[in-house]
DNA sequence: TAAAATAGGTACTGACAGTTTCGTTATAAA
DNA sequence: TTTATAACGAAACTGTCAGTACCTATTTTA
């Protein structure tokens, strides 16, 4: 594309491969994302929208699902606020999420990758450390919310958590009801006082 | 949308619309459901199993997704085992569907949905309704157990609801980790020790 | 300078959703 | 019994799109 020299990581001799082409690809991908969902998206749009061939997106990711998922893995994460309690920073987390959720490519993209997942062992193999890696700074709340006994010692935190985040996806990706901020609020007071008494 | 299948309705003079043909139809989308997933789903193999034309089919459900929508409402709902007590019921049943997730088509068709939903909005008026409906006898446990003294009056059985369920269903469509029967017991547990305390 | 691997561009293949047409068949009204 | 109507299976057709192949040009290392 361009003669500035976009050096991306070496692959030997020859030209090495444009870093921003692929920035502007995965950028378009996320664009088309939002402007047409997942649907009526396609990998030609992708290219003309980037400016760049479809043997050059080819050439990076094996198929379709493959580019989403890079896209999808270059949205922004979730972030703790570092203020307050750690079962109040979980609360806001959750929060953020659901706005991603109602406001970003995420609420379709997320979907569509737990459908295609299921028919596609390599994108599976892909996508399951993404999802896992996007979920681990709310377990990280958890965690320190039992180092900071605000919950007992014996929690299962990975439990804990789904049991928090699990009730916010389902609405979002069946049920097509509404997420409010005291939903969030209440699911987390309910597993707290839910979780089992004392340590062991 | 409509799905019509009025196979019951009088249209008046020609032919009326064959119920067996219907009935084969929709047997052949879940059985290449079950086969080969919503992927590798085609209309043109559920016509030849079911020894139908396309036509017949397109002339029934406009879309593909219709067509699957129809054959989804048609699998086994849930249902109580009406011993034990109303929240033993509720892990019975959640454990019922986490089997159903697993064994059937059920697993795949509901993410292919979920994620289709979102970019079709007649799809997903037809959808919603069947969904709120498949959760129902999961309310209706809920409900009993409030009847019951089991939980707090001024429970939110919905949310009560979606605390048990949301869990399960994450993590069979997103993180691919596996549900044992003394889980759901715990979420269930859970959820109802989390409960308000006293009644309004 | 030669080899290697990239770039964008374009044409192609194959699969499949959805439509249309055709001759046939079942049913209800006349 | 006749006729109008709507469904039937079969098959051809259209349009879209994922993915591949091939081209020439460019950028890098050996």
């Amino acid at each position: 594309m361009t003669a500035i020299a976009d050096t991306a990581v070496r692959r030997g001799r020859g030209r090495p491969r444009s870093l921003s082409a692929e920035n502007a690809i995965l950028d378009a991908t996320l664009q088309l994302l939002a402007d047409v969902g997942f649907r009526g998206f396609t990998v030609d749009q992708v290219a003309a929208r980037a400016s760049a061939s479809k043997a050059t997106i080819y050439r990076r990711w094996p198929t379709k699902e493959n580019l989403v998922i890079a896209a999808f893995d270059r949205t922004a994460p979730l972030v703790a606020s570092g203020r307050g309690k750690p079962l109040t920073q979980l609360v806001d987390m959750i929060w953020q999420f659901s706005q991603f959720m109602r406001d970003t490519p995420l609420g379709a993209v997320l979907p569509a990758l737990a459908a295609e997942r299921l028919h596609n062992p390599s994108l599976n193999e892909a996508l399951i450390p993404v999802i896992r890696a996007r979920r681990a700074p709310l377990l990280e709340l958890v965690v320190a919310a039992v180092a900071a006994d605000d919950l007992p010692a014996n929690t299962d935190v990975e439990l804990f958590t789904d049991q928090c985040l699990g009730p916010v996806i389902m609405r979002f990706m069946l049920l097509d009801l509404p997420v409010h901020k005291s939903t969030i609020r209440t699911l987390v007071d309910s597993a707290r006082r839910g979780a089992p008494a004392g340590r062991s």
